[in-house]
RNA sequence: GGGCGGAUAGUUCAGCGGAAGAACACCUGCCUUACACGCAGGGGGUCACAGGUUCGAACCCUGUUUCGCCCACCA
């Protein structure tokens, strides 16, 4: 067995990173195999948009995923992360359009067909990088099965899907009213609209009567946000049961400037507190008033274009922009004398969420998914059990938008993405929806048939891909062993888009959920709270992090972070404090290689000291904590516990304790045993944290000798109940608890450190806790720098002129004339005595409740008893104390 | 208008029924042969407010205040 004794004195990640991941790789470590004498465990990642590089908050998403991925592994699961990247339909032709621009050249000046050829160029380009940052953070995918959502096979399970489901016809094309971007020129779904409050105005808008006076008014005034819609109204819709109103319905009121009649009709859309209490109706140019259109058979005559400009029907109007148009309009009616008055308001209006402009409705023909049936399957799976929600709140949102759920919007007139197969017959008008492209009309045999322009919503190929990615349509051996994926995990503000989705067309298609847990996880923000965006140029760029403190302490980093519920406000700072943890794993395994020999080290159980049984304990302890929490994927418990664990007991403790064993100072049998805990200890918490810092476990692994198969090949450590040993673990907390307070006693007193006390006296009520305390009087004397210690049984005299302090039935006491600043201490002895006194009053106030007695556990009353009788003894102790300094 | 989450040390956050924790920051000392990327010790909190349940509440219930998020057709 080699060890490497010449680690570096200092933990430098940069080329163990990039060594052990080309490693892992050349030996097809996360190669997924269909092996069926194991379990399968399998995740498909999200896959990353190829607009740019990927962000922090993919870094903690996969962080997430590969530490659930190793943790298997080592268990001995089959595991599967599925890796790939998503076209991005509109996001991606943005931002290739925006580097045309740069140019001055518009994807018009290029002809779809070149266009489409610059995206593919961009996707090859960032889609490499991306895979290339996933590569550096350490992901532990199978990238022989890397997919993309614009491949060949995707694209023929998103063709397999879409004929399927018009077939079924839960797809249809209809002219509907739909959101519509004016910059970016196409449809976009309810999802990608954000609503944003902004001040607006509501103005009052006299439409006269065309018969004259009626009751003694000669109209009605319509409240409207959009005057500029006024061009394009058909009718006025009153409420049914309007006291004000319902003797006006059926009568006939003039459109203002374009003097159309129109008539008054009634409609429980209506809200007759609402404005003024009747609506003004145009069906082309607000989706409630579509619907009012539709149930009374209203014209819609469209008064503005795709551009956002007034087009032939506005008249004097047309070619003004909807802005100028609104002012024109107003201005024009207030001439008329019909402008009643003018309000400010604040009202939401939507926003395209991936450019900004103000969404239009727009009257167009569009492809929509009948959605209902569809999530009706998607909430019953999750109200059977079949998919769990982690944490469980986001059960009641999802059931929110799926009970409520409106059809989707699937078309796109984008010229990036999967073109509808559908082909529109110029003979008969017959559409033929077909997987592979038809020569000719499936009705009529004319060859005159053209294809549909539009191309899919993006997320209609994502909500495919659990399956398509695994070879579907096809029935393929993959499919059976790993789907349905074990676990999906993913952020919040996909839920909708995406999550729910997935759960829709994995029932519809597998006829199973695609995945059995879902975990959604925070956001990371950055310091300050706010959700990090290029433009605010608050990013944390996790390749810069692993440049600057690794990928392991970025990963650690991030995994404990992690909690559910909250945002996680992310900083370099907070990284930096796990990459000086891996200086500490880093050192301390450096020690550990220093004092073991070149083969494996055996414990001799009977050699064992109080430390040695402790820390194998903790070391069960952590193993069962860890996997718990794991198994809970509560990863940033599991992170914080390991860290404690490595840093506080094993270093600042069990390390320092085991020195003298470790250089021989105990014989040579004891020299070896310590060896073998030392060894021990670090065979269980490398393979711990190796989910968790992959890089340096594995480095470290090496060094130990254990190279010969990787750490992540090496069994999940499991509790070993022979290496437990509670009733030393126990005595080991007295221990230290004695340690702590000599150094206490030490610091208050203000020895100076460098100096070696003479002697300190203990006196122990228990035989067994003295002999505990004499068998580590070295090791108390050495970790505290006193010459001597002196354990007396409690009947023996406390030390004249001495400071004491006591843990439990312990008092340690400390010879006064060590002492420099004696008035120092009078002072927070005295204080001291006030804190005490308070808590014992408060413990007797309790006991005297009779209540407390009769109702609380035993072992409750016991302790407030212990409390009270202990502190009464401290009392006196610190008067004693105060009584030796005064003298 | 509905729904959700947060309010705990100077800061960022754990804890979620039995006497308040961590990391940074701060103060006192230490280069003690793994680590100064470190060690030892310390100060610092009416756990937002008000009621209630309980022997006992940061934790459960009810309000209030406040910050944030999501959903919804406010013409």
């Amino acid at each position: 067995m080699e060890r490497n004794k010449n680690l570096a004195k200092n933990y430098s990640p940069d080329e163990l990173e990039q060594k052990w991941y080309q490693t892992w790789l050349d030996k097809g470590l996360f190669n997924a195999e269909i092996e069926h004498d194991k379990k399968a465990f399998s995740i498909v990642i999200p896959p990353p948009n190829v607009t740019g590089s990927l962000h922090v908050g993919h870094a903690f998403d996969h962080t997430f995923q590969d530490i659930m991925c190793r943790f298997k592994r080592m268990q001995g699961y089959s595991v599967l992360w599925l890796p790939g990247t998503d076209h991005a339909g509109i996001a991606t032709q943005n931002v290739v359009e925006k580097e045309l621009a740069k140019q001055g050249i518009t994807r018009h000046d290029l002809g779809r067909e070149k266009f489409v050829e610059k995206v593919w160029e961009w996707k090859n380009i960032y889609g490499n990088k991306i895979i290339e940052q996933m590569k550096r953070l350490g992901n532990s995918c199978d990238w022989r099965r890397e997919r993309f959502t614009f491949d060949e096979g995707l694209s023929r399970a998103v063709r397999h899907d879409f004929v399927q489901l018009y077939k079924k016809g839960l797809i249809y094309k209809g002219r509907y009213i739909v959101n519509w971007c004016p910059r970016c020129q196409t449809a976009i779904s309810d999802l990608e609209v954000e609503y944003k409050e902004a001040d607006g105005k509501f103005y009052y808008v006299k439409y006269l009567f065309v018969d004259g006076e009626i009751n003694g008014e000669w109209g009605l005034t319509v409240a409207t946000t959009r005057p500029e819609t006024i061009l394009g109204d058909i009718a006025i819709a009153v409420h049914p049961r309007s006291e004000k109103y319902k003797h006006l319905i059926g009568k006939k009121v003039r459109v203002p400037l374009v003097n159309r009649e129109i008539e008054i009709i009634e409609d429980n859309m209506v809200d007759p507190e609402f404005g003024t209490g009747c609506v003004k109706i145009t069906p082309a140019h607000d989706p409630n008033d579509f619907l009012v259109g539709l149930n009374h058979n209203l014209e819609q005559i469209q008064v503005i274009d795709d551009k956002g400009i007034m087009n032939e029907n506005a008249g004097k109007y047309q070619g003004m922009k909807i802005e100028e148009a609104r002012e024109a309009v107003v201005k024009d009616i207030e001439q008329q004398g019909l402008l009643i008055k003018v309000e400010d308001i604040k009202h939401s209006v939507g926003h395209c969420q991936r450019c900004g402009t103000v969404v239009e409705p727009y009257l167009s023909d569009q492809w929509f998914v009948k959605t209902k049936p569809l999530a009706d399957r998607g909430v019953q799976a999750v109200k059977d059990g079949r998919i769990k929600w982690i944490p469980e709140q986001w059960e009641k949102t999802y059931f929110n938008w799926m009970e409520n759920i409106r059809d989707w919007c699937i078309s796109r007139q984008l010229w990036w993405g999967h073109r509808i197969p559908a082909w529109t017959c110029a003979d008969c008008g017959h559409v033929t929806v077909a997987e592979t492209d038809p020569t000719e009309c499936e009705h009529c045999h004319s060859k005159n048939i053209k294809q549909d322009e539009d191309v899919l919503d993006t997320w209609f190929s994502s909500a495919l891909w659990p399956f398509s990615t695994m070879g579907w349509p096809d029935e393929t051996p993959e499919l059976k062993y790993f789907y349905p994926t074990s676990l999906m995990v993913t952020g919040f503000d996909i839920i909708f888009f995406w999550v729910a989705r997935m759960i829709m067309m994995g029932l519809e298609f597998m006829d199973d959920v695609p995945f059995r847990d879902v975990y959604i996880h925070s956001l990371i923000r950055d310091e300050k709270g706010i959700k990090m965006s290029k433009s605010r140029g608050n990013v944390i760029d996790p390749l810069v992090m692993i440049d600057k403190y690794g990928a392991d302490a970025l990963r650690m980093g991030l995994a404990a972070l992690a909690t559910q519920g909250r945002d996680i406000l992310l900083s370099a700072n907070k990284i930096e404090t796990y990459r000086l943890f891996m200086n500490k794993l880093w050192n301390a395994a450096r020690f550990a290689l220093m004092n073991l020999d070149d083969k494996k080290h055996f414990i001799d159980k009977n050699l064992l000291h109080i430390q040695d049984k402790w820390i194998l304990t903790r070391c069960q302890e952590v193993i069962a904590s860890t996997t718990n929490f794991i198994n809970e994927y509560n990863i940033g418990e599991a992170a914080r516990g390991l860290y404690d664990f490595v840093w506080g007991d094993v270093c600042d403790w069990y390390l320092e304790m085991s020195k003298p064993a470790l250089k021989g100072d105990e014989g040579e049998e004891r020299r070896k045993t310590a060896a073998g805990v030392l060894e021990e200890v670090f065979k269980t918490i490398l393979p711990l944290l190796h989910p968790f810092i992959p890089f340096v476990t594995e480095e470290l692994w090496a060094a130990f000798g254990y190279g010969e198969i990787s750490i992540m090949q090496s069994p999940w450590p499991v509790e070993n109940k022979f290496l437990r040993f509670d009733d030393e673990a126990g005595s080991m907390r007295i221990l230290q608890d004695v340690i702590r307070a000599v150094r206490n006693l030490r610091a208050e007193a203000r020895v100076a450190p460098s100096q070696l006390l003479n002697k300190v006296v203990i006196r122990v009520d228990t035989p067994k806790v003295a002999n505990m305390l004499n068998f580590s009087v070295d090791q108390i004397s050495r970790l505290c720098r006193i010459k001597g210690v002196d354990i007396l049984p409690h009947a023996a005299p406390r030390p004249a002129a001495s400071l004491s302090s006591v843990v439990g039935n312990i008092e340690i006491s400390l010879p006064v004339g060590d002492i420099l600043d004696v008035n120092a201490e009078i002072v927070r002895l005295s204080q001291e005595i006030l804190k005490i006194e308070k808590n014992v009053a408060a413990s007797k106030a309790k006991l005297d409740k009779p209540d407390f007695a009769a109702r609380a556990p035993k072992e409750v009353v016991e302790k407030e008893r212990a409390r009270v009788s202990e502190g009464e003894a401290q009392i006196k102790r610190l008067n004693e104390n105060l009584e030796s300094l005064k003298n």
